[in-house]
DNA sequence: TGCAAGCGCTCTTCCTGCAT
DNA sequence: ATGCAGGAAGAGCGCTTGCA
């Protein structure tokens, strides 16, 4: 193996073909303006040296890559890989791709706002929460649309599917209550989770209204 | 159909200023 | 005079696209 080894590019492909480097790409651009013939000519050189053509130039001109980042903190819920599964496929569909991306945090994404940013992507989608103003101030200056869950951020370029955890909270009480629970604990989760948070303030916030020691 | 500009970034080369 | 560090400038990457 050669260390200086590279893909064929489009100029290695015209000059076998006995055409211009902008002829090769016309020959790959769907509708554009070429002769058949020298369609057929580009093709087979690409063929007989397996040239594809390169999409990160394009991805430079556009300042679109067509990939939309999927961040994940882990896969030990299966709801996870089933929700991947559906995005994966309906992504597929709209003729785009996904950059798969695993945090070390289960709740929060703040921290790969910068790789994100790095590699460009068209959007970001997560179940984790966007928490810093900074990372979304980040997102939104390089114009990427991300979608999240149950971030208090607001802005152009933030949607947030959130649920109202505090209500949820109260609701919980309530409900114990009423089914004839008088002494109750809480099992929390991680202490950063900014859901759970809102959800044990709404349950203690739910006790304290019925008059129940937390 | 070909030429050439331009996209954003990295890497290399060249130049300048400073310390020894 | 020499060596080093830092900054500026230019080249190169592979492709798309406007124009001739």
């Amino acid at each position: 193996m050669s260390g200086n080894w590279r893909p064929p590019s489009s100029i290695d492909v015209a000059r076998a073909a006995g055409v211009s480097q902008s002829a090769v790409s016309r020959a790959f651009t769907p509708g554009a303006k070429i002769a058949e013939a020298t369609r057929a000519k580009v093709m087979a050189a690409a063929e007989a040296l397996g040239y594809r053509p390169n999409l990160l130039p394009k991805i430079l001109q556009t300042n679109r890559s067509g990939i939309v980042a999927v961040v994940v903190g882990g896969f030990y819920n299966p709801y996870f890989a089933m929700t991947l599964e559906a995005f994966s496929k309906a992504l597929t569909a709209a003729g785009r791709q996904m950059l798969l991306v695993r945090v070390d945090s289960d709740r929060i994404l703040d921290g790969v706002v910068d790789q994100l940013a790095g590699y460009r992507v068209d959007a970001v989608v997560s179940a984790l929460a966007l928490t810093s103003q900074e990372a979304a101030d980040q997102l939104a200056k390089l114009r990427i649309p991300i979608v999240t869950l149950n971030s208090d951020l607001a802005g152009d370029w933030i949607r947030s599917v959130s649920s109202d955890n505090f209500a949820a909270g109260e609701a919980a009480a309530r409900l114990l209550h009423e089914r004839g629970g008088r002494r109750f604990g809480f099992v929390a989760g991680p202490a950063d989770s900014p859901a759970q948070v809102a959800r044990e303030a709404g349950f203690a916030h739910g006790l304290a209204a019925l008059a129940l020691p937390p």
